[in-house]
DNA sequence: AAAAATATTGACCAATCGGTCAGGTTCGTT
DNA sequence: AACGAACCTGACCGATTGGTCAATATTTTT
């Protein structure tokens, strides 16, 4: 909205449009969180945004297409989440980047991680080819590491996707289930402290429970 | 479907009653499942069910009726599988056996699951006394049962309720990313040897992460 | 400065939705 | 058998939705 106006009084046509698709994607990717797919309206959108509906759909033809930008985009984000992996060959150090990044986007972009459930939990009627194609390379180099760790005796001999399943549900539930979380923590959300302390429970558990620390 | 028309045949006004109920609960449990709330129609829930719409309307007045009863049931569940916490005083026997009981009805109620996990990303419009009240009182109790465990120092001194969200979190996992967790699986479901091992990977995992086993 | 390209918008529309209702059928009770 | 209660359903309706379009305004190019 404020970035729409902005825009508008910046003036090149350049501008104009970064600034519109800027604040329509943010609009978008609360709306959607908030209220699924289906429940979402485009209307609803366009006014978060602060532009009238005809000009949304200016931008973006069909309200498919704005849905498949916002959950490309929290994507993207997750898959430059996982260099740690790469960066290091110790197993303590990489897991310990991997969970600590992966809680803090959690913290920073819950309402994308709502989007990417919401869409899996309906069977990722949208995005079915990301799950076939980039998500299965991922993981199988991924799962690739974690097994050379095992052969060379650093962690306890796990099943090593059902440890991804676990870092990936775990700080993943940190936003999409952060109503719950907050409800039971009488309403407020986690203050910084809470959620350091969540972090280093979640990572010391995973690290003790593979064997990785005593 | 094939209920309500036995129900029909049966005759008696009360088989009836619970046989069109039955099938109107499953029938809408799935399609919430597949389409949230908002994008669940009450005619594709009927046509599911195998009765009319306007038949439909008779039993459950209101979609958001049908709705919380779903996610009550799938609550009651869940509340139910919590017995474990007071069946045994030993923390290794208790959280083996509630996690394996919470996984297990991943794999049984995985609609009932997905519901629920939509309603809460969506910040629980429908439920949200039942979070303020059932859920926060269970939640305490079991917080200080684990609290005692660390007292006794029978495990490691973590913080209860992220170790709470931890057991929640992966199991429910199951059921719903059960899709992603299939298509990372070549698209098929995990078998049941898949699943036993995932249990155990679970299990074994936090049990050891929080010092209850070696 | 004028023509071309891009951006903006109110008004509009066909399709779909949740829910109603009148009139009919079946079942339980006496 | 006959009466009331419970069950069933096709037809209907007001409200909302995603998307279109013609007209207008602004910026860029010539």
């Amino acid at each position: 909205m404020a970035l729409a106006r902005q825009a508008r009084r910046n003036g090149t046509k350049a501008a104009i449009r970064e600034g519109n698709e800027k604040a329509i994607l943010a609009a978008a990717e609360e709306v959607f969180a908030d209220y699924g797919l289906a429940g979402a309206t485009t209307s609803r959108i366009a006014v978060a945004a602060g532009i009238p509906k005809a000009n949304l759909h200016y931008y973006f033809p069909t309200k498919e297409a704005l849905y498949r930008r916002v959950i490309e985009d929290i994507f993207n984000i997750w898959l430059e989440a996982a260099a740690s992996f790469d960066d290091c060959d110790d197993p303590v150090e990489a897991l310990t980047q991997y969970i600590h990044i992966k809680m803090d986007i959690s913290r920073t972009h819950p309402k994308g991680s709502k989007v990417w459930a919401n869409e899996i939990i309906q069977r990722a009627p949208m995005i079915q080819d990301y799950l076939e194609t980039t998500l299965r390379e991922w993981t199988a180099s991924r799962i690739a590491v974690i097994e050379k760790w095992i052969a060379e005796g650093r962690i306890a001999p796990i099943e090593p996707r059902y440890l991804l399943y676990m870092i990936w549900a775990t700080t993943q539930h940190y936003a999409d289930f952060g109503h719950q979380i907050s409800t039971l923590n009488g309403d407020r959300d986690l203050s910084e402290a809470q959620f350091a302390k969540a972090k280093e429970t979640v990572t010391q558990i995973i690290l003790r429970g593979i064997g990785a620390i005593p």
